[in-house]
DNA sequence: ATGGGGGCCTGCCGGC
DNA sequence: TGCCGGCAGGCCCCCA
């Protein structure tokens, strides 16, 4: 569910209860989600300082002060939730336990992280923290959209002479790391690439124009969570989910939103999972 | 080696 | 109202 945008969006609303601070208690629910969570988690965690909390892709990395990196993946349905604290001020104050709740992180002071997911696709877990980079989820990972590593040449080296769509190259968290279903499609909805279009077979000059139009997407979409993070953590303290216009995603049968176009977004299915593309100016 | 499809889970929504 | 199929923003694994 959550994409690069989101889980950056809940790191930022984790900061200022986790960064810097202890873990008094770790309360692990389960046995793990989608694995086993590593030995002794709730032990390893329990005592441990965060001394920084950051976003790698789709992951967090909370590096503690125990030379552990505690690793998250929010998988698809995959929530954060803090409670205890209202704009700084504890209060001490936690709601039950629901359901889907895993794991729930006591920090000092008195606020509470809980990572709660329903359809356990997510993931927790340890590693050293300077052995991250080889790290099975981390190690395969391609450049960050954001950082230095991602430009044009990497692009163009990466999709040349392949077979794949490119909608399904762009979901290849090797390729480049941490767009998600809906990304791509507003993605090759600015760039006007049709989704089904082999990646190897597009001219080296419109590879190259994606790499800014995925910088904005994924900007403006960090942004837009920014500026919505206040109201959630006042609201109920649930992190990451926040409105954004898309322009194709979801808008099946809508008009194109491009001036003049006239098109009618439509939906195929590529890899089982859904492409929105507008047919008259995606080509 | 690469690419396509199935599977993992639960919840929700629309149609009958 | 209740049941059922289809769908969901991720990722791994197996097979051709």
């Amino acid at each position: 569910m959550p994409e690069l945008p989101e889980v950056e969006t809940v790191r930022r609303g984790l900061l200022p209860v986790m960064e810097g601070h202890i873990i008094t208690r770790a309360d692990v629910r389960r046995e793990g989600l989608r694995w086993p969570f590593p030995d002794r988690m709730a032990d390893r965690l329990t005592g441990a300082r965060v001394v920084r909390l950051r976003r790698r892709s789709k992951y967090l990395l909370a590096d503690l002060d125990t030379g552990e990196t505690l690793i998250i993946h929010l998988g698809m349905s995959g929530r954060m939730l803090i409670s205890g604290t209202t704009l700084g001020k504890f209060h001490h104050d936690h709601p039950a336990p629901e359901k889907h709740d895993h794991v729930v992180l006591d920090i000092e002071g008195g606020a509470r992280v809980t990572f709660n997911d329903a359809r356990r696709f997510g993931a927790m877990d340890l590693c050293p923290t300077d052995d991250l980079a080889n790290h099975r989820m981390i190690a395969v990972l391609g450049p960050e959209p954001l950082g230095n590593d991602f430009h044009e040449d990497h692009l163009v080296q990466a999709l040349a002479g392949k077979n794949t769509p490119i909608k399904t190259a762009l979901l290849d968290q090797g390729i480049i790391a941490g767009l998600g279903n809906i990304y791509v499609c507003e993605v090759l909805f600015r760039a006007h690439i049709h989704p089904t279009r082999k990646a190897g077979r597009i001219a080296a000059a419109r590879i190259a124009g994606l790499v800014p139009i995925i910088r904005d997407v994924l900007s403006e979409a960090i942004e837009s969570g920014g500026s919505s993070l206040k109201d959630y953590r006042q609201a109920d303290g649930e992190l990451g989910y926040f409105q954004h216009a898309f322009r194709v995603y979801g808008r099946e049968g809508e008009p194109c939103v491009t001036p003049g176009c006239g098109g009618q977004i439509g939906r195929i299915v590529q890899g089982g999972r859904s492409s929105f593309y507008c047919p008259q100016c995606q080509r």
